[in-house]
DNA sequence: ACCCAGGCCATCT
DNA sequence: AGATGGCCTGGG
């Protein structure tokens, strides 16, 4: 057990802001999480948090997850007041942050969520990690890493491909899987190195990744706040909230934080379903 | 029983 | 370059 006041943060929000699909509500006032092949639960009160690991796994490991080196409440404060719709969605998102999730685990991701909804999508990501993720606590799995994705038997490879939701991503998955080992040799960490754009390019080179999913993987994975996904959410506030014009704060260098915000106002409350 | 989901790609002008 | 159709399938 440890506990920590940790500001600007809120679980519930967090799990229904669409950047991750692995936080689950198991009971009224608890949370859980898989992430880097650890488990970990999670409860709040006001802005006291008592997580189920250690001080030294806290520090280690979600400490960095949960970005809490961030200081969002400034960021917060900088949004233009006189812009009514990111003042209110700020607000109302007041606790979400940009999580520092793994690469490949983000990538997956958020191939497989095109044309799907979140619930369909987390289906999906369960169903490869029960089948392919080390097992790291009754009943829970981590995410699988590349080697283990592209070394399946022909079993195997069927079950993905027909068994887990893909449709047609199936074959982007394997694929991704299969690209990962050219960034393999050498640093581990190339993609943290590179400027958004050239990871943006990057990432786009892997087969179904468009400039939407490429972005939420910069995002969520390599942290690059001025990435700023525009899906069908933030075009409809687009068009709805602005007259069709992009809003300055697109082009913040924290873009990518008020897009959070934004999402998460524009769809409401909808949670994970 | 529909209908569409946090897009992408191939195939056209 | 820019527009358009097709795509797998599970949830609501």
């Amino acid at each position: 057990m440890y506990k920590i006041r940790i500001k600007d943060f809120d679980l519930e929000q967090n799990m229904c802001s669409g950047q991750c699909f692995r936080w689950n509500k198991i009971s009224d006032d608890m949370y859980d999480v898989i992430a880097f092949g650890k488990y970990l639960t999670m409860k709040q009160d006001g802005d006291e948090f008592t997580f189920s690991c250690t001080k030294e796994e806290f520090d280690e490991v979600w400490s960095e997850y949960f970005d809490l080196e961030t200081d969002y409440g400034s960021i917060k404060n900088n949004a233009d007041e006189r812009d009514e719709f990111m003042s209110a969605a700020v607000k109302y998102g007041a606790g979400i942050r940009i999580l520092r999730q793994e690469f490949f685990e983000a990538l997956i991701s958020f191939l497989i969520s095109q044309r799907k909804s979140i619930p369909a999508i987390r289906t999906s990501i369960e169903r490869i990690c029960e089948a392919f993720g080390e097992k790291i606590a009754d009943r829970k799995y981590a995410f699988p890493t590349p080697e283990r994705l592209r070394t399946l038997n022909t079993e195997e490879r069927e079950y993905l491909l027909n068994e887990c939701g893909l449709g047609y991503r199936g074959r982007y998955i394997l694929q991704a899987a299969e690209d990962m080992r050219f960034y393999e040799d050498g640093c581990a960490d190339v993609f943290s190195g590179m400027s958004y754009e050239e990871a943006l390019k990057s990432i786009m080179n892997f087969n179904g990744a468009g400039v939407k999913v490429a972005n939420c993987v910069v995002l969520f994975s390599l942290h690059k706040l001025n990435a700023c996904p525009v899906d069908v959410w933030i075009q409809k506030m687009i068009d709805e909230e602005y007259q069709g014009v992009k809003p300055a704060w697109m082009e913040d260098a924290n873009a990518g934080i008020y897009q959070q915000y934004a999402f998460f106002y524009k769809r409401g409350k909808r949670g994970i379903s």
